[in-house]
DNA sequence: CTTGGGACCTGGCTGC
DNA sequence: TGCAGCCAGGTCCCAA
């Protein structure tokens, strides 16, 4: 699933092919992409538009139009985008032609994702909590966020209005690095937890985006390469399996009817 | 207000 | 082997 380290890597490698670039064809293949605007206004709206950049917000990716405009993404659960592909894509929603000739498919097999076309990018990202590797977020942010909620430090975890970006894989990733139960109440956590967890949020992160996130279910990048970060996850998708530290079986629970994966032993509830 | 649960969506897996 | 039904988890929406 495309949480931020994913979403951080497309929006790396999308750069290099889009940005300066005009978009010159638009194709909606599934109306349902783009709610709210109909397809006929929304490629009117988009053709002949520039690219000036691309950003990106929690889990949303943000083209920046040199009309002032924002084209926004979300690829929800398994969108894809992919750059100048051979052959017809069974899942492809959308596609987009630039000006200098690369094409760009938005592929999604559960039709989950989204794309909004808006004149002010905040009206949309605007609520989203602070982005976890930006200087804004420190231990002392995390500890008055976390101190105002009592649900579970997992549930808090990935709750984008309280920190943007963090997704149920790496939510369990960073609470096995920091030793906590992710059902203990998000209040409860000792101040050094705190710091531990904050620590975690970050390496987790950031190695991910290193290793251009986590090949899990359907996420390739955009010119069809996978990422690795998957190959160091200690809890997440490992169901089944053996903690890699103390060998005591992963264990499974619901948090917000969300599959959690933790060691009961490096993790005490 | 906070918190929790269901809907959306569809391919893949499980179990009969 | 066939197939019904469950599961995955991003965000939104509604109810307690």
């Amino acid at each position: 699933m495309p949480e931020l380290p994913e979403v951080e890597t497309i929006r790396n490698e999308l750069l290099l092919w889009v940005a300066g670039h005009r978009i010159t064809q638009v194709t909606i293949l599934d109306a349902k992409l783009v709610s709210g605007i109909s397809v006929e206004d929304f490629r009117r709206r988009l053709i002949r538009q520039m690219i000036d950049d691309i950003g990106r917000r929690g889990k949303y990716l943000i083209f920046h139009l040199a009309s002032g405009q924002s084209l926004i993404m979300h690829l929800r659960m398994t969108g894809v985008l992919l750059l100048n592909l051979k052959k017809a894509d069974r899942y492809a929603r959308a596609s987009f032609q630039f000006s200098n000739g690369v094409q760009l498919v938005f592929s999604d097999r559960r039709r989950l994702g989204v794309i909004r076309l808006v004149k002010d990018a905040s009206d949309i990202v605007g609520k989203l909590g602070p982005e976890p590797l930006s200087k804004n977020f420190t231990p002392h942010v995390l500890a008055q966020t976390l101190s105002k909620h009592r649900i579970p430090i997992k549930a808090a975890l990935i709750d984008q209005s309280l920190i943007a970006g963090i997704g149920n894989m790496y939510a369990d990733e960073a609470l096995f690095a920091a030793k906590i139960h992710p059902l203990k109440r998000a209040n409860n956590l000792l101040p050094e937890q705190i710091e531990t967890l904050y620590r975690s949020i970050r390496e987790v992160l950031g190695s991910a985006i290193s290793s251009k996130g986590a090949s899990v279910d359907t996420y390739v990048r955009p010119e069809g390469e996978l990422g690795t970060a998957h190959f160091s996850f200690k809890v997440a998708h490992r169901g089944g399996k053996t903690c890699s530290v103390c060998g005591t079986a992963i264990q499974r629970v619901l948090v917000r009817n969300r599959g959690s994966y933790f060691c009961p032993n490096c993790q005490p509830g």
